[in-house]
DNA sequence: TATGAATGAGATTTCATTCAT
DNA sequence: AATGAATGAAATCTCATTCAT
């Protein structure tokens, strides 16, 4: 019996499921180029063969891994645009914002080393630009509603000290106090509130 | 008549002063499995061979690298333990840190960037713990005799501001405002002062 | 549809013994340092890599061959332990000795190499130990049952009494008269029959 | 105060020494290819460089080991040559040739591994099939004065014993009962004296 | 005479990609 | 859609040889 064009495109997105979630962790441990094809397949319990069923070229697949990621980021923040109140859409961000970082590691470590390198930004620099174009607008936005007066500078901190949390989460996972730091966060702008 | 020690010491010395320079910076651009023994070579004016004459394999190089960069910071340390005021003490932290993640935004990448690979982690696990061990116990002393009565969470949050300032620096590099960030560290702890 | 399980086990025995092959020759012909894997790829007639994709390293072919080699060794006494009659025992290991060492010359040569060679002897040491100390005891039984008083001594002599005359006829080839040397030894041990 | 030519020869005659010494112990050891000019100036305590002021290039250094060692066997052969009676002359041999094969085991070695390696076999052909052609042709006279009927094979088998036991010699060393094989080897030809 | 840094060719090994089935 | 053998280019590494001193 002949499957039909749904269970084709089903089964499709599986197998390309099973290929970017290897090459994230591999990509994360081991960076871009210290993954080989070889690795992912095994990994992904596959052929080496069906990754190109998939994908063109191994590039291909940290290019799809960072649009996939990006729209994730995008989503989580428009819910919270969508918020009224600032203090809350704060307190929204902050606690989605950790929930992430500790449920997906690996993906922020991924994340960091690609940004980081020159060869691979040809791929991901437009996309991040705008990404964190969009995220610092939005955060100078909701600090300016605050009442923070330098709200410009405020948002870069706010972004920087989120960045520096994650990558020594990253490095030291578990004796990082990161809940302990997400409640100072969580604090921090209670001072504005009226 | 053959050279003498001191001459050929000079020599090795100058030699492995150029690929570790040309390494630094190739590796801090393209990761390290993304650089190769060729473009070292090629960025370091040298003959491939004469790498191996330095360093048995590849990895000896970012381990070399490593070691030495530490041993900077460490000395950068030191003068400042040395310090009595601890208010003074902080503010010499912060102005050096940010002197030099300016001065040398690349190693900072690379950094970064070799923390997180657990493929070199077995090499630099062993000195980066150590150095950040000394590193923390040395803020928590800091903030506990300024007067912050949580100290110990302090010293994480202003070590995890430091990484991602300087992440985000490496990473816009001219459009993020480092310096005000700067004027912005310096004047926080100020409130404790008296 | 991918080729069954079948198709491609066929498919690696096939090459495997193309490498093998080549190997033997060449290492019998040049030593095993002086053989290039380039070599072994043009004699074998395909890629440099596909080698790697059969043994891990250059050493692992001298090892599979050695292994083989003996495993043929092997399956030769063992025909002869069998049989009853210890005169005609002795017989049969003679005969097909010499015709072993006629038919692989190469092979022969490529073992005395082997076994000469500290560097490979972590590989062969153990196997080479084993069989050899299989064959002289099995030697030592044969010349006991025979009458010879000296039986240990007399089992080394015959060993050796082998491999120089192997050595030689691979050395000289045809002018060696390896044929009046097997006829030779057929009859030294008539005087102790009856 | 300049030395003296023969000062000057004397040094160059024990430097020269000390590179065939130890390239006859490493090419013994891991054969010609395996052994590297920096291993062997190592063993010898000298530097790269000085070694080419000996010799032109590596292949230099195995030509005239065995030169030399042939050399010395034929200088031996000379003194048993000149004997009267062939009984004596011949326990001779085999006591010279035992006592150098064990005390120069490494140079035997280099001996048999060489005059087997094809590439090898320009070098020493010529020299070994002279050698070879002289010694053959001493030990026919040697065997037909003493009154052996096929005293062309008995020369043969006589060197071809050699060969093996200083083979297994090589391989099995202490465990090997060499002195009793000479001493069966010196009363093998006793049945012929009257 | 002696040193060892430097080179360049070539060795071993890896790996993205193709292809027959 | 799926497999993994096969390729070829490029990566890492080795080594005989040269050369400035």
């Amino acid at each position: 019996m002949p499957r039909t064009k749904e269970q084709f495109a089903e089964m499709r997105e599986k197998t390309k499921e099973l290929i970017t979630r290897a090459s994230m962790k591999l990509f994360a441990e081991n960076s871009y180029h210290g993954t080989s094809i070889t690795q992912i397949a095994k990994e992904a319990g596959i052929s080496k063969g069906l990754i190109y069923n998939y994908f063109d070229k191994k590039e291909e697949i940290v290019e799809v891994i960072i649009k996939e990621a990006f729209g994730e980021f995008e989503k989580m923040f428009a819910e919270q645009m969508k918020m009224e109140d600032p203090f809350e859409a704060l307190g929204l961000i902050i606690e989605s914002s950790f929930k992430m970082v500790k449920s997906q590691t690996e993906f922020y470590k991924l994340f960091i080393m690609i940004s980081l390198q020159k060869d691979l930004q040809e791929i991901t620099m437009r996309i991040m630009t705008d990404f964190y174009g969009n995220v610092y607008s939005y955060f100078e936005e909701l600090f300016k509603r605050i009442g923070v007066e330098n709200y410009v500078l405020e948002a870069r901190i706010f972004g920087a000290t989120f960045d520096g949390v994650f990558l020594n989460y990253s490095f030291f996972s578990q004796e990082f106090p990161i809940d302990d730091i997400k409640n100072y966060l969580l604090k921090k702008y209670d001072v504005y509130k009226k």
